[in-house]
DNA sequence: CTGGTTTTGGATATTCAAGTACAGAAAGGT
DNA sequence: ACCTTTCTGTACTTGAATATCCAAAACCAG
């Protein structure tokens, strides 16, 4: 019927992603995001209709790729409810510590998003993405949190909703701190010690 | 002997760094930062380099605000050490509650911009900032933390480099959480619940 | 007053990035 | 084989943002 695409769309948002990541929204120029992706200005704009949506994708893109991992860390039945908090900790620190040691430090997409007051005013679909995906992981929280509860391997001292808090806030700390350089053990110490009201 | 200044240079570093914590480094052009201050072009030219220049200014400038603050709490003798970390906590908590109320969300500005790694690779003299700013106010965070012990109301279990750093990490993160609306109220109780370590 | 020095205002280069236009290429159903 | 449809490459337009230039103004020492 008509000539077929000459590259992967999901490609191109990772690449995107990754250039974002490493020089945020504003600095990251169309012509780099080509050249990162291997793939041509009209290209671009055939398929995204403008920066400002290849953004939203691309962002929508990396989300779901870690909300996957997560869900799966955090709905295994086969572990106690502890267990799948620490493991969470232990990926996120494993994807800080890659960023890190590939060069450019970049820290995690959710964050920088949320801690860039214009994004999320600019496009609407921004501030939506991340509320829904804040929902989401709160959601699996709780229900590793209510695990844990059920099985005593989390202490009952926090209520689902106020633990999943602190687990999210813990974690976007750890995201900050990571930009500081802290090392992986040091990381997981200061996440073990932020985490005791929890595991008790 | 010569024409004066018709305008504060504190002022103007001040307006600054309301709009780059608005607006961010990138989206803030000089013609935005001129109105805000309330001067014209050639007159920041003039004083300031260049924007870049005027960043850090404004950055150096607001960084030294809030240390001074914080400062002020974590070496008041008067209190014990415990108390110190939760005034620090409840400083933290009022500045992002005042900002969430002032219209736009502006999370911190160190934060921002160490999620910004184009903010730090670009200008050397960001990343030699926020890496004095962390040191000092780990060390701030140290004494505080050595105090408490010595008083009793900080409990052992961490050492005072971790105990420091895990009040970094969760005041980041509380910074984080903060941009996603949470109430002060929350947000102190998961503040309590991360410093469990120390506190408990 | 006056000369020297710095600031100020406004206008103006200069650069650069987002997005568009359009012609031609690659399918593939009919 | 043809014709419709979508993709691709290049060149261009347009707009905006940083930075500069220069003349006029303000100040003050001598």
């Amino acid at each position: 019927m008509a000539r077929p695409r000459m590259f992967d769309e999901a490609a191109v948002l990772d690449a995107a992603a990754r250039e974002f990541r490493v020089h945020g929204f504003a600095e990251t120029s169309t012509e780099r995001l080509c050249e990162a992706a291997g793939v041509r200005r009209s290209s671009l704009y055939n398929t995204f209709r403008s920066k400002d949506d290849l953004f939203v994708r691309a962002l929508e893109h990396y989300v779901s790729t870690i909300a996957r991992l997560q869900a799966a860390i955090l709905e295994d039945e086969a572990l106690p409810g502890a267990e799948r908090l620490l493991s969470l900790v232990d990926l996120v620190i494993s994807e800080e510590r890659e960023a890190a040691e590939r060069g450019h430090a970049a820290g995690c997409m959710v964050v920088q998003s949320l801690m860039s007051p214009n994004l999320r005013a600019r496009d609407e679909r921004v501030a939506r993405l991340l509320d829904r995906d804040l929902r989401a992981r709160t959601s699996l929280l709780e229900g590793a949190i209510r695990a844990g509860h059920l099985d005593g391997t989390v202490s009952p001292a926090l209520g689902p909703g106020d633990g999943a808090m602190l687990v999210n806030t813990v974690i976007s700390g750890l995201r900050v701190t990571a930009q500081t350089g802290a090392d992986a053990g040091t990381l997981r110490r200061i996440a073990v010690a932020g985490l005791r009201s929890l595991l008790g």
